[in-house]
DNA sequence: TTTATAAACTAACAATTGTTAGTTAGAGTT
DNA sequence: AACTCTAACTAACAATTGTTAGTTTATAAA
């Protein structure tokens, strides 16, 4: 990426903009104000307020599709599947802090989106639980019940983002390493 | 509680509709409607939209509050303690599934009483911290970085209101050991 | 029966919302 | 110089927002 388009930055802004106060809160006047234009200029860079929302949340759910599927694509073991699950979370998470809010807190407002957005999250689930089932049937991971097993882990993962802006330059490798061994370690044998 | 009064009839609905949109997105008519009256009528019973959300979040806050100063007190172990936590959270988000989305999600909308709602968090994760550190300090917890920690265990904790509703009928105990032999196991040594 | 209270109603308010239409200023191209 | 394109602008729109004022209805107390 060379240089940002205007569109783009208007999709940043409004993402720190959704993050400090929900999509709700936010009016497109809000949003021109921190772009230094006027809320009707907007409009010649995106199509509504709607558009932005699914612009960002669709992005990111697309990201960890991705990451998710070359996960499972690997032949690891299911351990190191769960790390390398923490390590995704984890670069997406110092990627996109902000979008990630949206994504967790405002995706309910996707409308037209909404659907797509579920199939993406639930088949994001599916994959997880089916690595951990894998683990216990393997005897790699105790016998433990698999769905509070991936609630932990996700709860803690889905939010990374309200955390890392508040230590300084997190180290991905570092705050990987802290998450797999406090996630992983209690639960193998 | 002998009979709800039809103000806690309005603040129980109206936590139920901020579940579902968010505190922004639900407007007066919306509840209005939700309750079988008009929006005006709404004002017989309470002050403001705002004030509904104060309400809401203020009394589950101070639940929270009153249960970790309970703790505090006790002289149990420090892995004691953490599971005192744990049982804590899942009493409340059993009794207050809808109250706990507002408080996480919709906190920053409170106004006059924002101020009040971050010292009584900021409390709790200090009071938190520190239990953890003392456990590391007498060798019941294995030596890990007590914020990284926190955040994974208060954030499974705070997101159990999400997961709850999806099971039918919680049994709290089970829940609790579930969630303590997940968080606790990998940590003692 | 009269009176008081609780809780609903209708009607309206000023402000704010997302968005559109039409216009203008400037930069690069022909 | 004339033209095109981008990206800003002003002005306004219809709808929706939280909320208030004043009124009505039903129930219970006197």
């Amino acid at each position: 990426m060379l240089k940002e388009t205007r569109k783009q930055e208007i999709v940043r802004v409004a993402a720190k903009l959704f993050k400090k106060k929900g999509f709700s809160a936010v009016t497109m006047r809000d949003l021109a104000k921190e772009m230094g234009i006027k809320a009707a200029s907007l409009y010649n860079h995106i199509d509504s307020k709607q558009a932005i929302l699914q612009e960002i949340v669709i992005a990111i759910a697309e990201d960890f599709t991705t990451g998710m599927q070359s996960i499972i694509a690997s032949d690891c073991s299911s351990l190191e599947k769960l790390e390398q699950i923490i390590q995704l979370h984890v670069k997406i998470a110092i990627e996109n802090t902000d979008g990630l809010s949206a994504l967790n807190s405002d995706w309910m407002h996707l409308e037209s989106k909404l659907e797509y957005y579920l199939k993406l999250r639930q088949d994001y689930e599916s994959n997880f639980r089916h690595i951990i089932e894998t683990g216990i049937a393997s005897k790699e991971i105790r016998t433990v019940n698999p769905d509070v097993l991936m609630f932990s882990m996700l709860s803690t993962l889905r939010t990374l983002y309200l955390w890392i802006p508040k230590k300084g330059n997190v180290n991905p490798k570092e705050l990987s390493a802290s998450l797999a061994q406090i996630l992983i370690k209690g639960i193998n044998i």
